[in-house]
DNA sequence: ACCTGAACACCGTTCAAGT
DNA sequence: ACCTGAACACCGTTCAAGT
């Protein structure tokens, strides 16, 4: 039968739970569904836009909230994390597919940020800075949290840093979250 | 002659500076050198250590500075936006090399960093990932306006956004730097 | 419209064997 | 100690030709 964008982002998902981004090629997708790697070149112009589509299903489920400007960037930034988290190297194909500019769920999660920010009181010329500078933490924070879960869960058991004092990914994740939104607090023009 | 890990590394940054990242190959390298690819295996352990080495060059001339928190954070963001300015794909290359943990350079400025949040009261518990911010953020606009810039120069010429607005790549840039000083500044601590 | 088969031009890494 | 040669196991992408 016929093969669908959707079949193929379905697929490319799964290799990615199972395998992980460095097994998540385009040959190695067709081999999975069973086609011929031209066959995708049908549905995606290359590689980037396929990744994107992923990054896009990734990110599918998170959603603006209504209410202060600072609930609105704690639960985007916590949503954000948590989707990251539940797929393997989630955090590095999307960090990928935004920097690429593939993906339309970040561009729209972009949005909600730069529209937080403005509604900080953040000027209009700024805003988008002021949520691209979130988006950098949240990706970077959580990149950084995924690659040490994997390499631990791969049985490495290095030593825990200092212990105790950097404990807590959640904790951290949140101080950096705080330090950025007191910061947007901080960056709003004076009232004309 | 005899190979050395510095001939390999000045012609990787040759390389880089001259045709990027993609064709940044251990085999285009070994070309380059007149080597066999085998060769570069018996100075480096593999690529990402070898990136690692390029990324500390290009950062070999950052140097911390005396004087107030807010200064020093300033000068280390603007020396290092400069430094990836200026070799091709500079940012995506040590973004990388930090990511993977192969650049002693970043490990340093992170170092840096974090002893400048102390500096502002920040607790020990929570410097580094406040250094850590600080460098995601760095890393991430830079790749973002370079990418550009190298688009640009390619002679896209895309529509320019909004225009006028969000102009001014280093203005952005130090709207986001003081975004994160002032996030810092509140963040410390109170005394005891 | 949608896909195959085959090719093109590459990769990173390893390792016996040479000097 | 340092390097070659050759292999292993792959890549992303294109495109004539088929149905």
């Amino acid at each position: 039968m016929q093969l669908h964008k959707r079949d193929v982002v379905d697929a490319a998902t799964t290799l990615l739970d199972n395998y992980g981004m460095a097994d998540l090629s385009m040959r190695r997708l067709a081999r999975e569904l069973a086609v011929s790697p031209g066959a995708l070149y049908w549905h995606f112009a290359n590689k980037q836009q396929l990744l994107g589509a992923v990054a896009d299903r990734i990110l599918g489920s998170i959603h603006d909230v209504p209410g202060d400007w600072r609930v609105r960037v704690e639960a985007i930034c916590d949503q954000l994390r948590d989707a990251l988290l539940s797929h393997t190297d989630g955090a590095e194909l999307v960090s990928a597919s935004f920097a690429a500019g593939q993906s339309e769920a970040m561009t729209q999660i972009l949005g909600w940020l730069a529209d937080a920010a403005i509604a900080a009181g953040v000027d209009t010329g700024h805003a988008v800075t002021a949520g691209r500078t979130v988006l950098y933490y949240v990706l970077g924070f959580t990149a950084d949290e995924q690659s040490r879960l994997q390499w631990d869960a791969a049985g490495a058991d290095l030593p825990d840093e200092q212990s105790v004092l950097g404990a807590d990914p959640s904790r951290r994740f949140g101080f950096g979250v705080q330090l950025l939104v007191d910061g947007i607090a901080a960056r709003r023009s004076l009232p004309v």
